[in-house]
DNA sequence: AAACTTTGTTTAACCAATATACAAAGTCAA
DNA sequence: TTGACTTTGTATATTGGTTAAACAAAGTTT
């Protein structure tokens, strides 16, 4: 969005900066400290920050050591200040929590979906999103925003364009919520959620180039660029799971032959047949562990696929790390064997000395919890600049 | 007397919105339209209008029709204040323009490269430089920058990571040609830069989500989404032509397989043997224009392919409009049915609706068009904040 | 010719950041 | 214990850019 700038604006910026340099270093930073990596004047922190306490977003937690001069007075970003709610919405389940503003999680929902229509699935919502709004402790704030995690394209009104696993197109999700709760909502891309929630509070912390696969019913991608989700891209960029590995290959719903999720996620179970032992990953998972060849055999097989698709977005992206998360994460130490030899073989040496390929930590709350830091950092807002 | 920091940004926001507001409607806007559109007060963009006359970079153009009031005074933007030099670095050419600042060309170069080692292609470009630098008109500021595409990846220190063509890796390009000159370089990718040059001069003009492929020695591609360049993780994004689109293809250069440019690009004659009556772009559209069945047949095989890859760019990024562009933008008349029929066949009927594919308009001229508009762009400045 | 419109400038006020000085609260060495 | 030194955090005056509002300039319309 285009700005004029003035000085509301630039106290906007100097405030999201102060702020998110506190939050990020809860308990340990000094106004001294956050002048000194800011770069702001001493007086404009001091400044800022009795704003900020005054809000309640940030307090003074004591004083810390000194180093030969004055103590400092430790400052606390205040995550109890407020409370978010983040969801994620599957094929065939709806998981939800209730998180304060740190992304720590205070509790946890588990709904069913027997169908997808929009009606049905949007009653579930509601009735998760009011179990949890009534379960929230009191905070200065209340519950400030919730955040949705989709498996579709989102576009930056938070509108549902396409989401092929559900049936949805041109679904306006956000003010749908917003008119039943009157409380600020994000809709994000499942995956770039994910890679949100992982980059904040998982396996790619303080990551600047990052790509996070969510492998699940079907594959999408989350692009971390710079330490920032790339928002031109909301909800378009990423959906990775309909690029093509075979140029003849098997149909798939997306108009498309040989598609990637068609080789490489939880779709593969469709097409397997008799010879698979289950058709769902956790019972897979659970055969694998107890020795089960045939299920061993299909992950080697999506490991492979998944390799591959995997390294045409090294190709792509560069990235520093990738996670791999979602649904299929699970079966880690079945497919990541395969996966890692077929990256091995097909990546140039220039890529693979600085890339590394990791499982999700936060696993299959990842996508909720990103989700909720979108509400969480729509709240606190994040105004900053390019030159 | 002093500037302080944050009050020089403020104004860098707003000069850089005012400009650039001209810049694209130069002699139709007056201060007052330029007020309302940016939503500056009309104190401020007189402050800012009569600086950037100062510098010269707007002129009073002389007054327009009253509505019944006072006639508005017309800013033109002065293009003619400085010049940029783009150049197109390409596998057995180098192309090079001398442009204004509103990207008109006003001299053309061309020169064959016999080899592509650095120091070789080295000076030849600063043959070129030096040559159109020599030929530029007296203009306020003289060359204000050189803007040059390379077929590879470029990070953001103007550094070419890698160039599988040229066989460049890590070569400090921007350092090289600025110490040379001693003005400011932007190296860009290819496709980046013809992207550029589609979107702000030609096929694409105010397009906001566009996907320029450059289809010649190899693929590459130019995302723009919300009118800006998708510079993904800082030049690599768009380095589609190693999109997979056999999962068990070929081997590539690139150390996996079955990649796009295998199938799509002027890579495809050197595997196709004796049966092809040439082995290059130009000769073959002679052909094919003569009515030869195979290179005609060539064509179809490369536009199908073409189109595979276009399709999943379509099902990744859903944009508004395809440019395609690059050398094998000339062999449109023969690439364009076969392609257009392969994405009608398997994108869904939800993307084809608001779609559109056409051909570059500038043609080979795209990439140094664009790359001097990104020399200009840095000239200009271009700050903006995002919330 | 008087009333109205639109354009562009002038003026005074505002406000956020800054440099600087200063107060507060510590360490350290003799 | 004292005095010199450090570091932290606050108070004050200054600065520069935007803004609202009044005003001047230059039209059109009736």
């Amino acid at each position: 969005m285009k700005v004029t700038g003035d000085q509301a604006l630039v106290k906007k910026i100097n405030r999201s900066l102060v702020l998110h340099t506190i939050r990020k270093h809860s308990s340990t930073l000094s106004r001294a400290r956050v002048s000194e990596m800011t770069g702001l004047n001493k007086a404009t922190v001091s400044n800022l920050v009795a704003e900020l306490c005054e809000q309640q977003l940030v307090t003074e937690v004591g004083p810390g050591k000194s180093s030969g001069g004055r103590k400092p007075l430790l400052l606390h970003f205040n995550a109890m200040a407020g409370t978010v709610i983040g969801i994620e919405l599957r094929v065939k389940q709806l998981t939800a929590v209730l998180c304060d503003l740190g992304g720590n999680v205070l509790e946890e929902r588990d709904h069913t979906l027997a169908r997808h229509d929009l009606s049905y699935v949007l009653e579930a919502m509601k009735k998760v999103i009011s179990n949890l709004m009534e379960t929230a402790p009191d905070t200065p704030y209340g519950t400030v925003g919730i955040g949705v995690g989709v498996p579709g394209m989102v576009d930056e009104n938070g509108i549902v364009l396409f989401a092929p696993n559900l049936g949805w197109e041109m679904v306006h999700l956000r003010q749908l919520l917003e008119e039943a709760f009157s409380v600020p909502v994000t809709i994000d891309n499942e995956a770039n959620a994910g890679a949100q929630g992982e980059l904040n509070f998982g396996a790619a912390k303080d990551v600047r180039h990052l790509l996070y696969i969510s492998a699940g019913s079907g594959i999408g991608s989350g692009i971390i660029i710079g330490g920032e989700l790339y928002k031109g891209a909301r909800g378009y960029a990423g959906e990775t799971g309909h690029m093509c590995i075979e140029a003849d290959g098997r149909p798939c719903t997306c108009g498309s032959r040989g598609c990637w999720e068609l080789y490489a996620s939880e779709k593969t179970y469709d097409t397997a047949g008799t010879a698979l032992p289950a058709h769902n990953t956790p019972e897979l998972v659970r055969l694998a562990s107890e020795g089960n060849e045939a299920a061993r055999k299909q992950f080697a097989q999506m490991g492979k696929y998944l390799g591959i698709g995997v390294t045409n977005l090294i190709n792509s992206f560069n990235p520093e790390l990738i996670v791999i998360g979602g649904a299929l994460s699970e079966a880690r130490d079945w497919l990541a064997g395969p996966m890692q030899a077929v990256v091995a073989e097909r990546t140039l040496p220039y890529h693979k000395q600085q890339l590394e390929i990791t499982f999700s930590r936060l696993g299959s709350r990842g996508t909720m919890i990103g989700a909720g830091f979108a509400a969480v950092m729509h709240f606190l807002g994040h105004a900053r600049v390019t030159l």
